[in-house]
DNA sequence: AAGATATGTCAACATGACTGACGTAAATTT
DNA sequence: AAATTTACGTCAGTCATGTTGACATATCTT
């Protein structure tokens, strides 16, 4: 009734519409690739359950998250670390400035800049959001050897492209000293 | 210049607004919490430009996929998988079968199901995608024993909601004896 | 025959992304 | 000192993808 009719696909799983050396199915990693969908999805799943009573959105938590991380961000580090234009990002941090979950204070050595910082407001709502992320991943952690989860690290690093990294990552792979919020 | 100010944080970072067990900040995985946003991020970056040269987006790569990988999937199963709207999918699921990329065929036993089915030309759509994102994967795991790729796919596994799994998360945690396309 | 199910469709709307242009203040370069 | 560049904000318009709720049709189940 609610089952998948698996047998005989009416097509040819060889034939090929694309010209150019099309890489063969046996050697997708399938696996990882749904893997990642689907751990993807419930991760941030915690997270918008949430944010909804906030009347908040998963652009909101993203900006949230990065300027608690990353006291005195600029506005154009978060443009390079969210990959958004600024006009999607001014709609978001406008409405978290107003709602008073980030403040804005003018650079010191350049008064053109807006650094950004999380008031207790918005502290509160990135640890609550984070939270809940934690324990989804402690969870997953539970069966893990030390190894395991060395090896877990390093792919995730492996994955993200490192050319052009933006003063967040630069941060992630300790590429200067900079210093982080624990 | 383009420096970030990481110097002391306006606000103490111990200050809670909320109410109830809020859970420390040391205890966070920021770690993990960051990295998986990267890794996905650029992970899904690698089809989103290839999309674009069809006019299409990801959830037109999402439909794509899971119609490849388990030819016949019914529609309620794929509105399960994705978690959106008859409404959403309709609309791209309409846009793929126009032009061309997947067929329907109306069920055996129940004449109500609409089985999907990609076209060889939504299977090199999708090859395509694939090969790209499994690049991507064979990189990041080529320093990686296999003890610790058992580990990482162990803790992706454990990371998705196991509570009314789909059909096709079915297939994935090998519930049934369920076949998939290779 | 009645009810439940699978799918498709309509109207209306929200969010978050985009482009391209323009303005202002402040820093930097000439 | 003037010209240019940079950092940021904003306006107008568009697009992709998600939402709700209602309703129609064919088909299966009871």
């Amino acid at each position: 009734m609610t089952d998948v009719n698996f047998s005989k696909s009416p097509t040819a799983p060889d034939s090929q519409g694309a010209a150019g050396p099309v890489p063969r199915a046996g050697e997708m990693r399938w696996d990882i690739i749904e893997l990642l969908f689907f751990a993807y999805r419930d991760f941030v799943g915690d997270a918008d359950q949430e944010l909804e009573a906030f009347g908040f959105g998963r652009a909101h938590h993203r900006v949230m998250h990065f300027v608690y991380r990353y006291p005195g961000l600029k506005v154009a580090d978060l443009l390079d670390v969210l990959r958004i234009t600024k006009q999607s990002l001014g709609r978001v941090l406008k409405q978290l400035l107003d709602e008073g979950y980030i403040i804005q204070k003018t650079g010191n050595n350049d008064r053109r800049q807006r650094l950004l910082y999380a008031t207790p407001k918005g502290e509160a709502l990135v640890a609550k959001l984070a939270g809940l992320q934690t324990d989804r991943i402690t969870r997953a952690l539970r069966d893990i050897n030390p190894e395991g989860a060395a090896a877990i690290s390093q792919f995730l690093r492996a994955m993200i492209d490192r050319d052009d990294p933006d003063k967040v990552l630069e941060a992630i792979f300790g590429i200067g000293s900079k210093k982080v919020r624990e």
